[in-house]
DNA sequence: TCAACAAGCGCC
DNA sequence: GGGCGCTTGTTGA
């Protein structure tokens, strides 16, 4: 193989944003990139550090080379793209190697935010020099430290970053990895597009939403407080109405310390003497019903006192006062959530503009075990669906969000893995699977309620759960939650064998970990290679049981990664990539984020008009070609795309 | 006072 | 049952 053609990049910046978005995002108006250090691993000419004006940078990404080379790239390319349009134009043809990406792919989604430190020392180069990370950490950005100090340590940085890079891409060519990471390449491509981008806020409606949301609280605190105060002095008080702890004790009981003068003889001069005493306090139940055992932690043997423990004090316990109670508690959980999580949490990640306002999250690529997208800063994929959802609005005037979902992406997905027949022919039919098999059980089709709740038995079988889980969270009897599982093995039978031979194969190759230190490790590890070659590692954990063994693979992992990491690591990402290609030129049309197994845009009334829609769900429902061009599979079944859209994001129909 | 952990809850 | 991230309270250094 000839010499690769890497070119490094390396971006230092100002940390000016606010505390609460983060000091050096790459989004806000207060910073800027100040050195941009740019490493040809061919070309004899020396590194380039250009300040904010320089065209030098322009020169050096217009060379051609196979990989374009940074760490966290999206990071540094944020900050090019802000610099200059050029820059965003040139560096989005470019074939992309993130060393932390290839990192994390390479270690099995074990090594979550592989830093460039760590990497340098796995693959051994010099760590860089404390000093510049100090100042950093201090809040002291680029643009006030000085050039000879900056310089070296981004030199440093991009020599380790082309040599971690040339040592990574060996690997994943003998590991046989690379389609998956150049696809994974092309999604970071796509992610950072929709970093860039951001979501508009309409920053009217969501001062106006969170007054209400904040006047609603101030009502549900004060009915609340005023109820507490009705609860007699024999039980434990509440003294914070949003510990746990406290309402476990009011109402299963629990002891308390509290702390009492005691008299304790007299001074000298004659005054009374006291000393503290802490005495123990025990507190009756307040609530009639006994806690069951499942309700109590593991970890600190405490009663829970969360939503399903109170909804069920609220529906059978025998004292009004104590169901009035634990409603209006369950109201105020619900309603705190919205005020602290939604309206305060969303509320200061929007960075307003003269024009608009944005919310730039951040799309995490090196997070989870599966090779899921996470959110955070602020975390977009847990957005309640409620009127929340409305402060997101399209930036184009007389525009639309629309947004693409896969349908039933996992269950389809669980079809390939297990080659199932009729999982497949239902699908690839267009038959709902809940309706199916609720079928096979009752003999007639569910109406649109008991679809929903018999909707969650699927998802639950799927993720792992046995008979009595699934009882419990569809609140089913055991008896219903049994003839499912029974129902759905009989419909599915080779999802049971799939489910069978990975636990079997674990077992069979489950191996003891010896660390460099030469400890070998009591449980056993299983790293397994998918079709796409995406690498899934596998721990034994204590087991709960006592019994065969003490350490076992939990079976709910194993029949889980897989599903979730084709589904929403592999497919969704290599579908980004390929969306980000299409419409990367096109006006009018921003893609703004991704959820999982939906990918959202911002439109243009005239790119509507153009048919973008209809070119996006073209890409989507040809998923199974490009799987089988990126991956040489066949997919055994094919996929395909909803389409939603609406002014806001929670009005959107179906188009 | 701070950091880590736990509980709780929002989404797919 | 799987995967996340955020907020608050608790706990222990």
């Amino acid at each position: 193989m000839s010499k690769l053609h890497l070119i490094a990049l390396d971006v230092e910046t100002t940390l000016n944003a606010p505390k609460e978005v983060g000091s050096s995002h790459p989004m806000h108006p207060l910073n800027k990139a100040v050195y941009v250090g740019i490493l040809d691993s061919i070309a004899v000419l020396c590194p380039t550090f250009s300040s904010v004006d320089d065209r030098t940078s322009e020169v050096k990404f217009s060379i051609d080379c196979d990989f374009l080379v940074g760490c966290n790239m999206s990071f540094d390319l944020c900050y090019m793209y802000r610099k200059n349009s050029c820059f965003k134009e040139v560096l989005q043809k470019k074939r992309l190697w993130d060393i932390q990406l290839a990192e994390y792919l390479i270690s099995g989604q074990t090594e979550k935010w592989p830093s460039l430190d760590r990497m340098s020392l796995k693959y051994g180069f010099p760590v860089k020099d404390g000093i510049i990370t100090k100042m950093f950490e201090a809040g002291i950005g680029a643009d006030k430290i000085p050039d000879y100090l900056i310089k070296p340590y981004l030199l440093q940085d991009l020599k380790n970053t082309l040599g971690i890079a040339e040592h990574q891409i060996k690997m994943v060519v003998d590991m046989g990895m690379m389609d998956l990471v150049i696809s994974q390449m092309e999604a970071l491509h796509c992610v950072t597009e929709m970093m860039y981008n951001g979501m508009n806020v309409d920053y009217v409606y969501f001062a106006k939403y969170a007054g209400e949301v904040a006047t609603e609280f101030a009502d549900v605190q004060f009915k609340l407080a005023k109820d507490v105060n009705g609860v007699p002095d024999r039980y434990y008080s509440i003294e914070d109405l949003a510990s746990a702890t406290q309402w476990s004790k009011l109402l299963f009981g629990g002891n308390s310390k509290v702390v009492e003068k005691e008299a304790a003889g007299f001074y000298k001069n004659g005054k009374p003497k006291f000393k503290n005493v802490t005495k123990n306090v025990d507190y009756p139940s307040f609530s009639t019903i006994a806690p069951l055992d499942e309700w109590k932690s593991e970890k600190t043997g405490k009663v829970s006192v969360d939503e399903e423990v109170l909804k069920h004090i609220s529906m059978f316990d025998s004292i009004p006062q104590v169901r009035d109670l634990v409603k209006q508690l369950l109201l105020y959980r619900e309603v705190t959530k919205q005020l602290t999580t939604y309206i305060q949490g969303l509320g200061k990640h929007v960075i307003r503009n003269e024009e608009q306002d944005y919310i730039y999250s951040r799309i995490n690529q090196v997070t989870t075990a599966t090779g899921r997208l996470s959110s955070t800063t602020p975390n977009i994929q847990n957005i309640s669906n409620n009127p929340i959802k409305k402060i997101f609005t399209s930036r184009y005037e007389d525009g639309t969000l629309v947004e693409f979902d896969f349908k039933q992406l996992e269950v389809a997905v669980l079809a390939h893995l297990t080659k199932c027949k009729q999982l497949i022919a239902d699908i690839s039919g267009g038959a709902d699977i809940h309706n199916e098999l609720y079928k096979e059980m009752y003999g007639k089709y569910p109406d649109a309620v008991t679809r929903k709740w018999f909707k969650s038995l699927t998802f639950g079988l799927i993720y792992g759960a046995g008979a009595k889980t699934l009882s419990v969270q569809a609140g089913c009897t055991l008896e219903v939650a049994k003839k499912f599982v029974v129902t759905f093995y009989a419909r599915y039978p080779e999802v049971k064998g799939w489910n069978t031979s990975m636990e079997n194969v674990a077992n069979l190759k489950g191996v003891h970990i010896t660390t460099p230190e030469g400890l070998t490790s009591i449980t056993r590890q299983w790293k397994h290679i998918s079709e796409t070659k995406r690498i899934y590692t596998f721990n034994e954990y204590k087991s709960k049981y006592e019994g065969t063994r003490d350490y076992t693979f939990s079976p709910t992992e194993l029949k889980n990664y897989p599903v979730q990491g084709l589904a929403t690591g592999d497919i969704v990402p290599l579908m980004l990539g390929i969306v980000f290609r299409e419409l990367v030129s096109t006006s009018g049309v921003k893609l703004i984020n991704t959820i999982h197994d939906s990918i959202l845009l911002d439109c243009s009334r005239e790119a509507i008009e153009s048919g973008v829609v209809e070119k996006v769900k073209r890409l989507l429902n040809s998923t199974h070609k490009y799987y089988q061009s990126t991956f040489g599979i066949p997919l055994a079944l094919k996929l395909s795309a909803g389409v939603s859209s609406g002014k806001n994001w929670f009005e959107m129909e179906e188009v």
